[in-house]
DNA sequence: AGTCAATAAAATTTGGAAATTATTTAGTAA
DNA sequence: TTACTAAATAATTTCCAAATTTTATTGACT
C-alpha cells in the first residue's frame, strides 16, 4: 500500500497553505499596498504583476477585483487598476467615519460582552505587549506579526457588538488606516507610547465603563491621523484630483 | 472619407453600454440576487453562469469575486460560490446595523446639508411619489424604476454625511435588506403606505429635526424587516447552519 | 504652433483548453 | 452493515493566446 503525501510545502513560510492562487495572489497585492510598497495611485499592469507574483493573469484579475470591491484598488472599465489614492481630505474623512462606527461598536460589545469576551482582551493585550513594534532596534521596519496582534488586539474589543457587518467594515477601515499610518512611519517612527494607549483601552472596556472608552479609543484613532497629518509627506496632496484614475 | 460607428446597440435597452461584460455579468447577477431569481444558498457552477448570461468563463468569475466581497455571494477556495444564506438571526442583525449606521449618517446629513442637498430631496420625493410600487396593477411584480426612485430619495436623505465609506455601507446593507424585501414581496404583496413613510421622512429633514427624522427612519427599517419575517417564509431558518458554505 | 485624423503600439479584456482539486461511485475487507 | 480505499467523474482554477479597446505617435492641414 503506497501512502500519498496530499500536499507538501517545499517552503519554509507557510505562505499560501492549501488556498488558490488567487488568494494568495490577493493577500500579497494587499499586504504590499498596506505597506505602501505599492504606492498610492501606482498604475497596476497585469504584466507587471503577473511577472512580480508569478502568477497567471486570471488570478491576479481575481485578486484585483476583490480588492476594487475594498476600495484598496481603483478600477475603470477597460482602463485597469490603480492603487487607491491618499489625500488629506481622505484621511480626515475616513477618521471621523473610524470614529462614529467604532463608538457604537464599542456601546454595544461592553454592553453585550461576556466573560469570554474579557478575557480575549486580555489575552491579545498580554500578547501584544510583549512584541515589538518594530522589526528592527534602531529604525522603523514593518513587523508583521505586531501588526496582526495590534489588530487582533482592537478586534478583541469589539467583537461582543453583535454585528459582522460592522465589524467587517471596522476592518475594511483599519485597512485604510494602516496605510496611512505606514506611509508616515516609513518617514518618521513615531516616538508614541501606544502601549499606555491600549491598556487604557483595555481597562476601560473591563470596567464597563462605555464613555471613557469611547473617548480613549476615539484619542488613539485621531492620534494616529494626526501623526500622519504632522509628518508632512510630500506626496500626500489635499485632495485627490476629480479626474484621477486613482480616486475611487 | 468613412464615419466609422464606434458602437451600436442593436437592443433598445442600453443594458451594458461601452462596459466591460464582466461589469454587465456582475450587475445581472446581483440583480436576479436581489429579486430573488437566483435563491438563497443555490450554489453558482461557472458552466451554469457561462451559459445564463451568455459570457466566458473569465467575466463571470470576476463578477462573482466582486459580489463575494460583498457579501451577496459566498465564496470558498477550491468550492466555488454560493448565494449567500438568509435566515432570520441575519436579519435581525443587519437590521440593528442599519439602524445604527443610518441614524448616524442622517445626524450629520441633517447637520451639514446645505440647499441642493434639500432639493436633491424634494426632487427624489416627487419620482418616486409618481411611480408605481408594482410593475402590474393588480399582483405584485419587480418594478425597476421604482426600486431605483426609492434607493436614490433614500440615499438623497443622507447624501450630505460627509462620508463615502458611510455611504457605501448603508448601501451595501441596502442591497442585502432588499434581498429579505423581495423574498416576502414574492409572497404577500404589502400593502403598507410606503408613501406617507417618505413624506414623513422628507418632512422631518427638510425641517432639520434630527431626532425625529431618525425615528422615522429606525421604523421605516424595522416595519420592513416585521414584514418579512411576518410572511413566515417557509425557507427562512431561524439560523444558518455553521457548515453550511452559504453562510459567509 | 495647434488641431485633427489616421496609424501604430500597448494594455485590457475575454474565451476556452489544460491542469488541479473536490466529489461521487464502486469495490474490498472487517 | 459499516468503514475505508481506489477509481471515475465532475467541478473549480489557471494559463495563455486571440480579440477588443485605449493610448501614443505620426503626419497633414489650417
Amino acid at each position: 500500500m503506497v501512502e500519498q503525501i496530499q500536499f507538501e510545502d517545499s517552503d519554509s513560510s507557510p505562505k499560501s497553505a492549501s488556498t488558490t492562487v488567487a488568494s494568495s495572489v490577493y493577500d500579497r497585492i494587499r499586504l504590499d499596498i498596506l505597506t505602501g510598497n505599492l504606492r498610492p495611485g501606482e498604475k497596476l499592469r497585469s504584466e507587471f504583476l503577473r511577472g512580480r507574483y508569478n502568477a497567471g493573469i486570471s488570478p491576479v484579475r481575481e485578486a484585483l477585483n476583490r480588492l476594487a470591491t475594498e476600495r484598496l484598488v481603483c478600477r475603470e472599465d477597460q482602463r485597469g487598476f490603480h492603487v487607491a489614492g491618499v489625500s488629506k481630505a481622505g484621511l480626515l474623512e475616513l477618521t471621523n467615519t473610524r470614529c462614529w462606527l467604532e463608538e457604537i461598536a464599542m456601546r454595544q460589545s461592553i454592553e453585550h460582552g461576556g466573560e469570554a469576551w474579557e478575557e480575549q482582551i486580555v489575552l491579545a493585550y498580554h500578547r501584544l505587549s510583549r512584541t515589538p513594534r518594530s522589526s528592527d532596534e534602531t529604525t522603523y521596519a514593518f513587523n508583521p506579526k505586531w501588526e496582526k496582534l495590534h489588530r487582533e488586539f482592537h478586534n478583541a474589543v469589539i467583537a461582543a457588538c453583535g454585528s459582522h457587518w460592522l465589524l467587517g467594515f471596522c476592518e475594511q477601515l483599519v485597512d485604510q488606516a494602516d496605510r496611512y499610518r505606514q506611509l508616515a512611519a516609513a518617514v518618521s517612527y513615531p516616538k508614541r507610547n501606544e502601549r499606555n494607549e491600549h491598556q487604557a483601552l483595555m481597562e476601560a472596556a473591563l470596567d464597563r465603563d462605555a464613555d471613557r472608552a469611547v473617548e480613549v479609543q476615539r484619542a488613539h484613532i485621531r492620534k494616529t491621523a494626526d501623526i500622519v497629518l504632522d509628518a508632512k509627506l510630500s506626496f500626500l496632496p489635499d485632495e485627490i484630483d476629480p479626474a484621477d484614475p486613482a480616486r475611487c
